[in-house]
DNA sequence: TTACGTGCAAATAATTTGCAGTCCC
DNA sequence: GGGACTGCAAATTATTTGCACGTAA
């Protein structure tokens, strides 16, 4: 799999799930039942905004990118139900909630352990091709147990 | 050196800076100094931010968290300038700022390279002692420089 | 003196919440 | 039908900015 930058060209969403019949074997039912597995009723925004995210291979999205897609798809989605949506995902382990710059979060579609390079000034993630070995750690404190490990790898724009 | 919480015990600062004579060799001078080498005029806030800040070891604060800090201490100051020198002393090479949970900032004041446990939901931040072997990166992508490697573990309290 | 700093309050940005109305099972 | 979900607007939280005034060099 390759490195893929974030918000990437801005690709157009052709297909209305909403309007697409509910078929066996088709990515749409797939999804919903993606959703069921997990807990979450499969409701029109919920499925729509799961079409964006897991549709396109792995990304990594801010609430308000989201929306703004949603928006373009001719998704009928408040903000507020965008962060419950994408909140909802990561408590179900669909999403991972990133945080890399401090003013707002990044969720990644990929919810494996992986790492990132964050290029600053553009505020682009890109997924780290490779494993990266992060040697011994050293003991957690007492009465802690590691829930993670998360590596980002800050670039800048050579001059 | 052993790990230490950033948020610490409330040490109170029973010097006031701003009424200490400036002599060579103590502390304050040294501050003042070291202010001045990064092309930061000493006046009286960043003076007592920086003692507040340098002045116990190694720390990790919040912009809010300083700022109640200096009002403990009667350092007359306002938020915005806790905001202001943070980022200046940041720039400065005095502190670095790590992006740890999606909403707020924290500044350590330990601006050399090193890792952190961040213990979630307690949003506290902890050295880690040793250095962390992380390995082999791979290449970053074409035109880009590496310009920091930032390792975070994150711990939830054992059950 | 005089440019650099600072305080204050208002402005932004990102995110959350309360509640009335809607929709899936 | 009823509880789960959503939309909207208002509320919060973290941070930044504009501008009159203060102060270090």
């Amino acid at each position: 799999m390759t490195a893929r930058v974030a918000p990437g060209p801005t690709t157009g969403v052709p297909i209305d799930p909403a309007a697409s019949p509910v078929r066996r074997g088709c990515p749409l039912s797939d999804l919903r039942e993606k959703l069921r597995r997990v807990g979450l009723r499969p409701t029109r925004q919920r499925v729509s905004l799961g079409w964006l995210l897991f549709g396109k291979g792995d990304r990594h999205v801010t609430a308000e990118l989201l929306y703004d897609e949603a928006v373009r798809a001719k998704v009928p989605v408040s903000l507020a139900t965008v962060y419950n949506t994408l909140h909802q995902f990561t408590e179900a382990g669909l999403l991972r909630q990133l945080a890399v710059d401090g003013s707002k979060s990044y969720f990644d579609t990929n919810p494996t352990e992986h790492h990132h390079f964050f290029v600053e000034g553009e505020d682009a993630l890109i997924d780290m091709p490779a494993d990266v070995a992060v040697g011994e750690l050293p003991p957690p404190p007492a009465g802690m147990e590691i829930a993670g490990v998360e590596v980002t790898v800050r670039l800048r724009r050579r001059r």
